[in-house]
DNA sequence: TGTACATCAGTGAACGCGCGTTCACTGATGTAC
DNA sequence: TGTACATCAGTGAACGCGCGTTCACTGATGTAC
């Protein structure tokens, strides 16, 4: 709106890249949406090498064969492409883990939970850069917008809906240091699961991450000689965990 | 060793940075290992600016006034510094989980394990980036020598100390699935310890990770509102389950 | 205690590199009449 | 169906920056006799 018209036609171009064009079906539409999906594949090949933080928006180019302005077009910086980058990670996790548990029997929650551990460490070792993008050391200098938020909930809402399936309530909840630690958690899910599975949940949302962290970032080398393993079975008593208690 | 000698004297320059000086006495060594330590020093508070993986040699050498090649007097490279940089954290960190335990009755482990884990997360929130840099992501394109592993294992030795107490056994070590995941772990203690115990500390020890990790690296936003409160919940929780087990 | 020599710390210039981002431009594709 | 104009994708040069590392050097500090 305020921005100088100093030239004629060109004006409008800086803001170019984040607006799609009109028609969605228009060829030039279709084109548009495949180069994109391309330079992310390509950033994400690039992050499988050398990780996420040394992302260069010039490597991209060169790997496309384009002009490393022409990435411009597309990604108004190299913040937004990440942005991109990090959106489409939860995303894909979540599908991953939706689709798990969406194959097992919705009565067998014992099932349905270890299916969402399953998927979630599958997921974790196949894509170890996209893993550790979203849930490593945060990138430096990058600062995740607002836009990333809808999407991170999606995979801790998984487990969230499993915990819905046992432990509704419509009590009141108490007045304790439980409840007022979970506040944020507790309004969210507008107050209907107990709050002692609640925390049981956390719990066990931790240690999920923490196998896989611990796992991927090395530090089990020499001492968990078989992570896969020790994760089968630490799902057993994490599901217990989680399932059987009682509010 | 074989090295090439064009040059007259200063031939041995290259591989001077490694090697200590002669006394350890010396008016020259002291000095020399306090500006090391001012460079340790710089590059700490660099990283808490901006990260590990953006360290700097040349801004260190800026902070400290002096030309970016004098920081090679005393690093040989960057990776070197980093590496000195990781050890000691991993040998601050467990200074402080030892000296907290160390404080508390050694009769009562349940109150040791809530001051090992205390120190644990109090470290973390102190030092976020040295947190990061041992426990976050991997620094892209650095390879941990062996020399941090001596280092690293002192923090989880701590708990393992914890688990002796309690658990010593000398049956036989069962034959079965957790045995053989945690095959490295069992030979590190000798295999003087009760393998369930041992599983069920692995687990908090990965809980442990998880909860501070989501923490500090932002996943608990508008969620868990009072991570330390939350944390305090926990640990009474996570000491049951790696103090009562019973073998 | 004094002198000759070796060692070491620190300098400043330079090499070679890659990066994000901007800019004026050319040509191709779409749109309105 | 054809023409005029606006939009868009892509180019290539350039700006300005910071980085790790090397090198030949100067001067100060330590060591051996």
């Amino acid at each position: 709106m305020a921005t100088s018209k100093k030239k004629t036609k060109q004006s409008a171009d800086t803001t170019q890249a984040s607006g799609a064009s009109k028609k969605a079906g228009g060829v030039r539409a279709r084109v548009r949406a495949e180069l994109t999906a391309e330079i992310k594949a390509a950033a994400g090949r690039q992050m499988a090498e050398s990780g996420a933080s040394s992302l260069s928006l010039r490597a991209i180019a060169r790997e496309l064969g384009m002009a490393s302005s022409a990435i411009y077009r597309y990604f108004a910086s190299r913040d937004e492409l990440l942005t991109a980058l990090i959106i489409d990670a939860y995303e894909d996790l979540a599908d991953s883990i939706d689709a798990a548990v969406a194959e097992v029997d919705a009565d067998d929650r014992h099932a349905q939970f270890a299916a969402l551990a399953r998927a979630l460490r599958t997921w974790a070792v196949n894509n170890p850069h996209e893993y550790a993008l979203i849930y490593g050391s945060p990138v430096p200098g990058y600062a995740a917008p607002q836009d990333t938020i809808a999407s991170a909930a999606r995979v801790p809402q998984a487990l969230l809906v499993l915990l819905m399936g046992g432990h509704e309530t419509t009590k009141p909840i108490p007045k304790n240091d439980l409840s007022t630690s979970l506040a944020g958690l507790i309004d969210y899910t507008e107050r209907s699961i107990d709050v002692e599975a609640l925390g049981q949940g956390v719990e066990v949302w931790a240690e999920l991450f923490g196998l896989i962290s611990l796992e991927l970032f090395g530090h089990f080398t020499n001492t968990v000689t078989d992570p896969e393993l020790f994760f089968e079975q630490a799902i057993t008593r994490m599901a217990s965990r989680v399932i059987d208690t009682t509010g």
